[in-house]
Order: C-alpha cells, then structure tokens, then sequence
DNA sequence: ACCTACTGAGTTTTT
DNA sequence: CTCAGTAGGT
C-alpha cells in the first residue's frame, strides 16, 4: 500500500469537517482532549484520525492504534468505521476494546504473572455483585457495621498487595486482605468483578515492568471514547500504562452526558487528564445528527447543565410534520400504552419511520415496560424488541450476541443463504475467512479458491434452507455446520476474547438461542435472518444503553417523579441523563408522563416548556 | 386483628 | 416517589 504524505492526506467518505476537528484529527505533537457534544460526530472523528495515523505511516507497521471505548457496541461500531475508511489491511492495526475486554484479555493472557496469593485461576468467572452481595459478604465475616457501597469502592482503587496498604482506618485492611485471598469466593469458585480484574492487570503491570514496555512499544497512539465515564480504576491503568511514555493520547467526550458517576466514573476525567498528559484541548460544534428546531432545545438544556455551552451549528434538516417535541400526559398506564402503541403503528404505516428507525426508552427495568407495551404493539401487528433482554437459554444480552464475532462470521453466511441480495455479506465473509484461515488477501489463487469454496458453502446452505424449514433443529443444525465450515479452533484462535471456553461457549450460545428465537412461529429463512437483526423491530432500552446511539424518533417512557425520585435540578446526573435520552433524536422526540405512574417532574417540564415544548393529551388508543 | 407513623431501599454498566 | 417492613398503639 502506497504511503500517503501528511501534507497530501485529506478526510475520505464524507463531504467535510468543521476545522476543530480537522486540527485535532492532524495533531501530532500533544495529547489532545477533544470535547465533543451529542452528534458531533465523535465516532467519525476517531475513524478519519486512524485513517490519517495509519495511511500516512506515522502509525507504520507493527505498530497499532488502541481504540478503548465503554460499550461494545461503540468498540464495534468504531471498529466498522475504520474498516470502511482505510481497509481491511490497515484497519487490521486497529485495535477497538472496551476498557473491560482490555484488562480482561491482559489477565487471561498474562494472570500467571500475578504474585500470589493474588494470582486468579484461570477458569474465574465474571461476577456482577449487587448491593446485596457486598454487604452480605460483610456480614458473612462480622464486618455488619461497615457499608457495602463502600466496601465496593475500596475494591475498586485499592493497591495491590493489600500489605502494603495504609488506610486511615485500619480496620478497612483486614477486610480488603479477607475479600482479596479469598477473591470473592461464594460456592467454591473463584470469581472476579471488573474492577478486581482491572486491579490485577494494574499489579501485574507494576511488578513486571516488561510487559508495560510491551504495550508501549506497540501502541504509539491511543484513542479514548466516551472519557467523561472514565473510573479511578481505568485512569489509573492508564497512567500506568502511558504517562511519561512517548504514546500519544486522543481522549474524547462530552461532560454532559456524563451518567456513570454512580458506578464509579470520575467527576473530573478531563481536566485531570488535561494536567496529568498537558493536553491540548479542542472543541467540536457541529450537530450532525438532530435538525435546528431539536438542537434549540438541546441546547437549553446544556445551557441548564454548563451555563458555558457552546451553540452547537445543526447541520441535519428537519424532514417531518407536526410537533417534534412534546410532553405527552396520560391518566392511567392502559390508555397510555395504547395509545402510544397505535401512535406508532400508524407512523410505521405512513412510511415516514421504519419500526428499528423509533426507539423506546426508559429510565430503568425495560423489561417491566415490555410486559405493558409489548403486547399493546402486537394488537398493531408491530414487535417490540427489549435489547438488554437474554434470549431464552442464554446468558448474553440481544444486543450483545449482534456484536459477537462468532455471530457476524456465521449470520453473514445465513444472509448469504437466506436473502437475495447480500453483497456486504460476501464482502465480509471473504475478508474474515482470509484472517482466520491465513489466506494472503494479495495471492490471487489462493482468494480464487477461498471464493470457490464459499460460494459452494452458500449453494449448500440455500438447499438446506429450501429443504429444512426453520425452526428449532434445523437453526441448531445450520450453525454447527456453519461453523465446521469456518473451523472453531481457527476462528477462537484469532478471536483473543474466546481463549477460554466459557467465553467462547457463552457468545455460541446466545447465538444459536437467539437464531431459534427468531424462528419461532416464522416459514421463511429469510425473515428470520431479518428478525434476528432486529429488522422490522421497535428497540426497547435504557438510556444508558442508548448512549452512542441514534434514533428517527425517540419515546421516552416515565417523565414522572415516580421514575426520577432522585431527581435534582442542579448538575446531576439525572439531568444529565435526561440530556441523553433526548439528544438520541435526529427528528423527533416525546416524553411520556402518566398519573399512574408518578406526578409532573416540574423542573424538566418547566425547563422545556419555556423553549416551547408543550404539555398535551397524549394520542388516544383507537 | 387492625390501624397509623415512621424508616429505608430501590435504579442505571462492564465479557 | 412508592413500596415493604416494623414499632407501637388501640
């Protein structure tokens, strides 16, 4: 691949961008913190900034780029982005992670290293801990007086070896050293929560300087998604792994939609990083995704949250009639349902939105929501699609499974045999079976027998497809055979995520449940390939889940101060979220508030009124 | 057995 | 804000 100069690089696959963005995608002297509001166009940022380290050479063989974000959907996304901006060969040495899967594969490639007692068994479990869990520890060993939540906390910014420890309270080391040397062991087995893993990774790093060197030496850029919900743990890691070293640290974020600070994110992320890295710092203003009239009203919000805010220049133009912002009231949760149930029927019926174009959000338990709504969609012919949801028999998330390289290998295959027109999907297939069957993508009779042997792999498929209609079996069937097509061995050895088997095994199953769940009642192939991509679908999630994401239409459920009893108006994170969910709209947006279920949320309602966001009758059931 | 007044817990993520 | 649980009264 030939090398472009620096000077000759320009931005590729997009009419322009603003010039904050283009100084900061072309700085090559200083870490750089670019603060970035909903819908500038973060993710675009970051892939037209790896294209520019990668295709100039400035990143050049072997080394990489280490892309770390919060969610892997965004690892994903941002992954895709790079791909179809500079290639498969120079998107290879694009590393997109999510923090956790990051400290993750550290310990499953180097836990050995740890010190005892310290060193972890290499068949932990992934543990999730609840309010409950801490505190019943405590209690288990006498500690009944001190609080969970801390306990939780301490876990998360200790030091180890807990020895060396010097806590104001002594008493704190004997319970760190007790919860550590027994790691949280409940039935016999040893399992291990991220912040304990990110811990580990820590104490391996500073008692083997090498691998610290390692990472260096193959990682000269790094790339920071969604900073604002860094935790103490993650910067700590970080300044252990880049401060003082020759890296070059792109951090990007909004402070606004900064949500995580409950479960640990630091409240100041930027400006210590900005000290700590001497970053330069600069700031995006373009709001490609929402159109004038939803930015007006965005932006009284941020103005409430940082009375500094800048303006943000909305580049979308609006292309819907009628009100794009309102509060929708309601009396009693049935005719709230209904009526929003055929609200969207009949948008979906007009054609101006696909049901996967307008999201449903909530606070929090989507699936509560789901038992109320879901039905009232299906009386419209209209599915709804709770993503945080495991698909029956799996451990794994909807949303999560989509992620999955084992699925993306295996459904561009079952697209390839179900649908007529696939072309992404060879494109893909093609790209990945080379990696994992070492196939030299420039070896021009080794690529004609790879597209021999798949196309006849898609020839087999469509005569199973045509032979076998879908359902339980005959989903189980297609994805083994789909997969000693691909070879597992080969596939998990270049996935480093699924070394251990209940990594791998868990992503398989979620696949193969969800597949059989999106054949259930369904005659066609076809549209069980659709379903399982939530084709035709309305998603249902939270807004911590629908951070990153994008929506036609936007439809939140519970603006009452039953859903928000933490609610406070100043600088809190409710606000903050409450920003997120409505800058996750490009057209419209409508917040739902039902007696039923709480009074007016005043300040929010007050706040949005006055930008004239009406309070009216919601639509009615018909 | 039943009433009233009070206390505290619940929620959002990460493979 | 709502719900479950509890203490203390009739």
């Amino acid at each position: 691949m030939p090398i472009i100069k620096p000077e000759d690089w320009e931005p590729k696959g997009v009419a322009s961008l603003e010039p904050a963005a283009l100084n900061a995608i072309q700085e090559n002297d200083h870490n750089l913190c670019v603060v970035a509001s909903a819908g500038a166009g973060k993710t675009e940022f970051l892939a037209q900034r790896a294209d520019y380290l990668l295709s100039t050479g400035i990143c050049r063989a072997p080394h990489r780029i280490l892309a770390i974000s919060f969610k892997s959907d965004a690892a994903k996304n941002l992954k895709d982005r790079v791909r179809q901006r500079c290639g498969p060969e120079l998107s290879g040495r694009f590393d997109s992670l999510t923090f956790d899967a990051f400290s993750k594969g550290l310990i499953d490639r180097f836990g050995a290293l740890v010190p005892a007692p310290y060193t972890p068994s290499p068949d932990y479990e992934i543990a999730f801990p609840g309010f409950r869990d801490w505190n019943d520890f405590l209690a288990r060993h006498g500690y009944q007086h001190l609080s969970g939540k801390i306990l939780e906390q301490a876990v998360a910014r200790c030091r180890l070896p807990i020895e060396t420890l010097n806590p104001k309270n002594p008493e704190w080391k004997d319970v760190l050293t007790r919860f550590w040397t027994e790691y949280y062991r409940d039935k016999n087995l040893t399992q291990l929560t991220f912040s304990m893993i990110n811990r580990l990774v820590n104490y391996v790093l500073s008692h083997d300087p090498r691998l610290v060197a390692g990472l260096q030496a193959t990682y000269p850029f790094v790339f920071l998604d969604e900073f604002q919900d860094t935790t103490f743990g993650q910067y700590d890691l970080l300044k252990r792994l880049f401060l003082n070293s020759n890296a070059r640290l792109t951090a990007v974020g909004d402070n606004k939609q900064r949500i995580m600070v409950w479960a640990g994110a630091m409240p100041d992320s930027f400006t210590t990083f900005a000290a700590d890295f001497d970053a330069k710092q600069e700031t995006l203003i373009s709001n490609w995704r929402s159109h004038p009239e939803l930015v007006e009203i965005q932006h009284a919000i941020a103005v409430s949250l940082e009375a500094a805010s800048a303006k943000p220049d909305a580049k979308r133009v609006r292309n819907v009639d009628g009100d794009v912002c309102a509060i929708w009231s309601y009396d009693d949760r049935a005719s709230e349902c209904g009526g929003v149930a055929s609200w969207i029927a009949a948008a979906i019926n007009s054609g101006e939105m696909t049901p996967e174009d307008c999201a449903v959000l909530v606070r929090f338990k989507p699936d509560s929501l789901e038992g109320e709504l879901g039905p009232a969609l299906a009386s419209h012919g209209v599915r709804l699609r709770n993503i945080a949801r495991n698909p029956d028999g799996a451990n794994i998330a909807i949303q999560d499974v989509l992620t999955e390289d084992v699925t993306q290998c295996t459904m561009a295959l079952i697209r390839l045999g179900a649908l007529q027109k696939a072309p992404d999907d060879w494109h893909a297939v093609i790209e990945r079976l080379s990696l994992i069957w070492g196939l030299d993508p420039d070896n021009e009779a080794d690529q004609e027998t790879l597209q021999d042997h798949v196309g006849a792999k898609v020839m087999e498929l469509r005569s199973f497809m045509e032979t076998n209609a879908p359902s339980s079996d005959s989903c189980a069937a297609l994805v083994q055979s789909i997969l000693e097509f691909i070879g597992e061995a080969e596939l998990r050895s270049t996935v480093p995520a699924y070394r251990r088997d209940k990594d791998y095994f868990r992503a398989r199953t979620g696949l193969t449940c969800l597949l059989k769940e999106s054949a259930e009642g369904e005659t066609d192939w076809a549209t069980v390939a659709r379903n399982f991509d939530g084709v035709g679908q309305v998603p249902l999630m939270s807004i911590h889940k629908s951070k990153g994401l994008e929506f036609h239409t936007v439809i939140f459920f519970g603006l009452d101060s039953g859903t928000w009893w933490t609610f406070e108006p100043q600088d809190s994170e409710e606000m903050r979220a409450f920003f997120v969910a409505f800058t996750r709209a490009m057209q419209r947006v409508y917040f739902i508030s039902c007696r039923g279920r709480g009074n007016r949320l005043a300040y929010v309602d007050d706040l949005i009124g006055d930008v004239g966001v009406d309070r009216v009758r919601g639509p009615s059931p018909d």
